[in-house]
DNA sequence: TCCAATATAGTCAGTACTGATTAATCAGCA
DNA sequence: TGCTGATTAATCAGTACTGACTATATTGGA
């Protein structure tokens, strides 16, 4: 997810932060486009504090434990450049996880097969209407620039849902039409 | 992935198998969908015989270090089927790593980024004619099941692609607009 | 027949990630 | 005012994965 590209982003757009609070900035400017795990952030400023990116200014606020505000460094301003350019080489790649099943249904009814299929269809409908929603909450985001490129990123969700769900209506087809004809 | 239920269901198709030739029997017959690295089936291939759902027999010939043979084991069947159960959950959760760019796209010139996007899309014009070689080469597959279930996974990668130029395409639709709009 | 290249089979050490947990603070309300 | 549940902030121990490496066997050609 290129993890490193959002903490140094938003510690370059929004100023010094704690760990937790980075998180969350995230998750609210890119509508959780990016859901980034707490620890898998600490993770990533820990690795760039030691590559100089960030710098973590630990300070003791009565008993409370430590807690560290991290800034980005000049060196990580380049960082942040030397990624965006490298992000701007765009690889998709997708991993279908649940295409496995396509190898193995032979040990399954092909009528559970497509009764599961349009289960699924249904539910993908389900999210599209979601993703709708999302959309127009998403409308909420506080600047310009960033709520018209949280449409790019929303447009480009849409465009996948849809074509899992064109993709199902052909397979669902398929295995329809092959039923019929060899009626088992 | 789902790697151990790749693993289970070619044990179980095609026998025991070493993990080296399992590793390969798998990325033949799936036409490359599955690529698994060799540690990985390894390393799974350990966990399965932990949860006794393969079972390992070492052999030594000749000076040889030793190599084991893996079979699936009845409690492994068992388990097969559960995963099988499991993946008709179907769940899709694309991620799309190079979104991050367009939250970040103030530091880049928009001329820049529309060239960068024309860039891709032609690649990905490309990647789109390889599948269609690939799917001919595909039709090499040996049994008639696998060939039917091969081009459903084929189909499969085929709608994202043409999601993704098609997104691509309203993307820098978008971005042309927005440009003469306000001449820079 | 000897050698280089390739195929076969596997290990190891390190990276990336995350569920579960800890610990203090704060807001609401009985 | 004392208790409860949510919020803020972070750590730890474990899982999943893989690049780089080791070692033998086989094969095609000079």
């Amino acid at each position: 997810m290129n993890i490193p590209l959002y903490l140094l982003g938003f510690l370059s757009r929004c100023g010094p932060q704690h760990g937790y609070r980075l998180k969350r900035l995230i998750a609210e400017m890119t509508a959780d486009a990016a859901d980034i795990k707490l620890p898998t952030v600490y993770y990533h400023l820990d690795k760039l504090q030691l590559q100089g990116h960030v710098t973590g200014s630990k300070s003791q606020e009565g008993k409370r434990p430590e807690r560290s505000v991290y800034s980005i460094t000049e060196t990580g301003r380049k960082a942040l450049q030397d990624m965006l350019a490298e992000a701007l080489q765009f690889d998709y790649r997708p991993k279908f996880e649940a295409d496995a099943v396509f190898f193995f249904i032979d040990s399954i009814s092909k009528d559970v097969l497509v009764t599961t299929l349009n289960r699924y269809r249904e539910r993908l409908e389900a999210v599209l209407a979601q993703l709708d929603d999302d959309r127009e909450e998403g409308a909420a985001v506080p600047d310009m620039q960033s709520r018209e490129m949280t449409e790019v990123v929303f447009s480009h969700y849409r465009h996948h849902y849809l074509a899992e769900v064109s993709w199902l209506s052909d397979t669902i087809d398929r295995l329809v039409a092959k039923g019929s004809r060899i009626p088992s």
